[in-house]
DNA sequence: CCGTTGATGTAAACGTTGATTACATTAGCG
DNA sequence: CGCTAATGTAATCAACGTTTACATCAACGG
């Protein structure tokens, strides 16, 4: 018995097939290095043309060995999902922290390019973070949790900036908080979804995203503050 | 040879196999049939889970017919993306044709409004229309041409604000244009997407969005006009 | 040091997909 | 009627997600 086991095992090498050469049976940290094969594939392919048997063909094992670790292909990607949003709320609230307590339209203002400067440089964890019919958004209470701290910070200070005299007259709270979310998002999908061609935006993406940022926090400021 | 080929059909009709009854053995109008299938489906069951086998079979014709008329799944669905993209400028500009020339921001509005509202009542048209993995927009002149029609609108509109001076001081023209539809963008994606869950968007959709876009339309006019 | 056990991998299979191919059927036209 | 081009069919292919039965190995108790 051994020796067969042993004569399929020289065959593999020789062939050189699927799962090429690992140590170990195990492969020691799979859910890691089946997390970073799928966003190497996405950045490479794009999200849509993803499959599980190439995450597990980059990783080096065979094409159910993810299967072991992720229920699913939806699960494997709520999970890509999960580190995604972490790092983005990390880089908010990094941007934020540049600003002081004194001005809460700067702190807005910094939420915003913060989110748009990290899904400039992470397209692929955006694009996954944003889909709710790759990932399981509202399954996981990792990524709703994390979801609504960014939005109850943006609550918090536009309802300071309201109380400081701030913000534009006839403006509503609730619309504020939710025009700014629903622009910030718009800003970064055009250039995601690549309708930056269309628009004819010329200039470099970061350059004309932060410039539409200042555009809409002077329009929602006092005109005594500008 | 005859009596044959009719027992195979009788057998079919009898089994209900694939292609089920239809008078002749060509369809007549199978593009349009499939365009028709093809949005019922998405609607059905979402843009990503869309195959072309379920199409034609909802079509009644069999697995290949489709590729004799589309020369792929993306084809097919940048046709769809064509009849959409049309609907959509014929809705916006209906829109736009119940304000006068008078105000230029509540042509803007208008064009707003519009597009908002056509989105929420085409959510899978909408869908189509934005992607730009389903379908090659750019391979399409329609496409581009409806897009490009829309945007020099919108330029035109904004520029004739800016010259009666019902604009905000401090707004640059080419920042707001791209700010203009990177707004309704995002309202409409974040509906699309399913965001409004996790945003507590509690009310009504439409009321949400016609909110928030005369949030938008008021902190870009001029102190004065309001 | 041996044997059991549970975690983790493999290989093979199943049903479905998008797409291509060779072939069958039909409508339209002379 | 007979020819041709358009149109539909059926068989086929590789790739996909997922499941299954089985193999391997690390850890641990005796």
């Amino acid at each position: 018995m051994i020796t067969f086991v042993k004569y399929v095992r020289y065959c593999r090498q020789m062939t050189s097939n699927s799962p090429p050469a690992r140590a170990s049976y195990h492969h020691g940290n799979l859910v890691e290095a089946l997390l970073e094969a799928a966003i190497a594939l996405i950045e490479d392919k794009g999200v849509e043309s993803l499959s599980v048997r190439e995450v597990a063909k980059r990783a080096g094992v065979s094409a159910g060995a993810p299967f072991r670790h992720f229920s699913s292909k939806t699960a494997l990607l709520t999970a890509v999902a999960e580190q995604a949003m972490s790092r983005l709320t990390e880089a908010v609230s990094a941007e934020l922290k540049t600003t002081g307590d004194a001005d809460p339209i700067a702190g807005l203002r910094a939420i915003g390019q913060g989110y748009l400067n990290w899904a400039l440089a992470n397209p692929t964890h955006f694009q996954v973070i944003s889909s709710r019919t790759l990932i399981d958004f509202h399954g996981s209470e990792k990524l709703v949790a994390e979801n609504e701290a960014i939005r109850l910070i943006m609550e918090k200070l536009i309802d300071d900036a309201r109380r400081r005299g701030l913000l534009r007259h006839g403006i509503e709270i609730e619309d504020l908080i939710f025009s700014s979310r629903a622009f910030i998002y718009g800003v970064a999908r055009m250039w995601i979804d690549g309708h930056f061609l269309e628009w004819r935006i010329e200039r470099p993406a970061a350059q004309a995203m932060s410039a539409a940022l200042d555009m809409f926090i002077l329009s929602i400021g006092a005109e005594v503050a500008q």
